[in-house]
RNA sequence: GCGCCCGUAGCUCAACUGGAUAGAGCGCCAGCCUUCGAAGCUGGAUGUUGCAGGUUCGAGUCCUGCCGGGCGUACCA
């Protein structure tokens, strides 16, 4: 695709006498496929040359005629202000999908990347507090930022930043130190733990003076108090082991699980080099940087306890990554409302002449709540995610069972589908959008949601298996002057712009342009059954349609890849 | 108060760096399974793109102001 794009650029850059690297620029997809395949608008011509576009779109079409067809380009019209290419048929398709069938997994990656490394912070959710539905944001979006790089080239290394130290351990502590019992600990795991946690913020309201309680806590945590250092080893080890049961669901993986604990020795040389540099200063008895100037506030390093903050384990955990992986480029994706935090980091490593800092990227996401009140696990007013994952299964279990029930591994099918269809709802709408959690779009697996694609990945899988398993060597040799139709062009030239979109998908930290974009495939796909038939047609038009729709199903795999859905084979 | 994000069909959302007639899904109505999977498809109705200015050949997109919602604004993360 690309290289019809570059063609078609060099092309009008020699009549024109300008470098082709502009004219690729204003190359673009017309929004009626029948219009072409690319059209280069003239305004900005007419401009320069103080002519009328029109006038100057159809000149271009006259002088462009004769070097196009040799380029593999079979139409060059003027339309308005437009010049609309449209590629050879044969060329075009022949090229498209045997580079598909020839790539099979690979088709989509690339190489852009490479040498460059891409760590990102995702996930991290609070030890000792339960997986709510709100953490699913961080942890899919993050996720499909990770494979969206990887497949571009880069070196990406995925991290948990584990939310493991803070004053909500001092919370938890005396919580424990109160309340704490040995056997429901070990019984119940974290929703025990979250019973201390929102007991102690109710006891708060009737006894302020456990908020110094936990403050002190926390501080000797921070000291080494071994006791406390126990318990926290305790919490942690329980939290654990309930995230990677829901990781495993989500079949999701970290390069690294260094949580904020991890930079705990690490934060003293933060500090004393900041106060080297003059820059930390003291007020309120604790420790700040002032970013006024910058309109970023103060911001605190440490507090009048001396005990760290999430700011001071971050500027550690930044210095830390860079000197371990790097990196060109760090993501934190982590909802909209810490901006203002990343904005102060990102500032304090630069006053610290970090000249990495600039790498430094927040890619925010909108938050999750309720219709009409905030999550909250203070007041243990969530959603676990957990549940919402068996809701889901068990619908899609249901659902098997209906529609299908001869099937063999009912059962991994039905957990595909139902937590297939949680994660690309969440997916599917850019990240900044605030979410409003509603049961029934999460457990809709109609319309544009995941088992739609997954259904479109199934329905090919089945023709396939009818027409006894050709393979892609076979099938590149398909006479593909035969996909004449309108629906065949536009199909293919959907999987065409698959590449196209993970690029513009990773540079924008966006997987919600991979959702949409399959959405669009599966819509052009089963327009195409009803238009055309597969099997039982002429062998060589049948076999040229096969190798179409195993084309489309590469791509709608690899799609799904990115997002972290499986491409089941029946369903 | 100040700062950041959002505002598009009844609802949930698209619209690539400003470009051709602002598009999908859900819901509603009417159709399509004796031919490759109906988790599907076809047709129908719904828009002052929050409001008012501005820049431009051209604005949902950029700028200014206002309105509405969300979030943040030193000892939480």
């Amino acid at each position: 695709m690309d290289e019809h794009k570059n063609k078609i650029a060099e092309l009008v850059a020699r009549t024109l006498g300008c470098a082709s690297t502009q004219v690729l620029a204003w190359i673009e997809t017309p929004k009626d496929p029948k219009l072409g395949d690319y059209a280069l608008p003239c305004f900005l011509l007419a401009k320069e040359r103080r002519r009328s576009p029109m006038a100057i779109a159809t000149e271009l079409a006259a002088s462009l005629a004769a070097p196009a067809r040799d380029a593999g380009v079979e139409a060059v019209r003027a339309v308005g202000p437009y010049v609309n290419f449209t590629l050879d048929r044969g060329a075009f398709v022949g090229s498209t999908l045997t580079a598909i069938l020839g790539q099979g997994d690979a088709y989509g990656s690339s190489d852009v990347g490479a040498g460059k490394t891409v760590v990102v912070d995702f996930s991290s959710p609070n030890i000792a507090k339960p997986f709510g539905i709100h953490h699913l944001r961080s942890t899919v979006i993050g996720a499909a930022i990770v494979r969206l790089h990887r497949r571009l080239g880069y070196r990406v290394v995925g991290i948990n930043h584990l939310g493991d130290w803070g004053t909500q351990f001092g919370q938890l502590i005396t919580a424990w130190q109160r309340h704490g019992d040995e056997a429901r600990l070990d019984r119940e795991g974290i929703p025990y733990l979250l019973e201390l946690y929102v007991g102690f913020n109710q006891e708060l309201a009737t006894n302020p003076g456990l908020r110094d309680d936990a403050r002190r806590a926390f501080a000797e945590l921070e000291r080494g108090d071994p006791e406390a250092r126990r318990l926290w080893k305790r919490f942690r080890d329980v939290s654990e082991a309930e995230f990677r049961r829901i990781y495993d669901l989500l079949g999701i993986q970290f390069d690294a699980f260094t949580g904020e604990s991890f930079f705990e020795d690490k934060m003293a040389p933060v500090v004393a080099e900041l106060a080297a540099k003059g820059l930390l200063q003291e007020s309120r008895d604790a420790r700040i940087v002032d970013l006024t100037a910058d309109g970023l506030g103060i911001c605190l390093i440490q507090k009048a306890d001396d005990s760290s903050l999430y700011v001071t384990r971050d500027l550690a955990a930044a210095m830390y990554r860079h000197a371990t992986y790097g990196f060109t480029k760090a993501l934190y994706v982590v909802g909209g409302a810490q901006s203002l935090h990343f904005q102060q980091l990102v500032r304090v490593l630069e006053l610290l002449g970090r000249d990495f800092a600039k790498g430094v990227v927040h890619v925010p996401f909108g938050l999750m709540r309720f219709k009409d009140r905030k999550m909250s696990t203070r007041s243990g007013d969530i959603l676990l995610l957990e549940d919402v994952l068996n809701q889901a299964v068990a619908r899609a279990r249901a659902i098997v069972a209906e529609k299908n029930p001869t099937l063999a591994n009912d059962e991994g099918i039905a957990k595909a589908i139902g937590v297939g269809a949680v994660v690309f709802n969440d997916l599917k709408n850019r990240r900044v959008r605030d979410v409003v959690f509603d049961w029934a779009e999460v457990l809709a697996f109609e319309g544009e949601t995941g088992p739609y694609v997954q259904y479109c990945h199934a329905r090919i899988a089945s023709v396939l298996r009818k027409a006894g398993g050709k393979s892609d060597a076979d099938l590149a040799r398909a006479d593909f002057t035969r996909l004449a139709t309108d629906v065949e062009r536009e199909l293919v030239r959907k999987t065409a712009e698959f590449g196209a979109v993970l690029t513009r998908a990773a540079d924008a930290c966006e997987p919600s342009f991979v959702a949409d974009y399959l959405l669009e495939l599966g819509a052009v796909l089963n327009r195409f059954y009803i238009e055309c038939r597969i099997l039982g047609e002429e062998p060589a038009t049948s076999d040229a349609r096969l190798a179409l729709v195993r084309a489309a199903q590469i791509v709608l795999k690899n799609g799904l890849a990115v997002l972290g859905l499986e491409a089941l084979e029946e369903m």
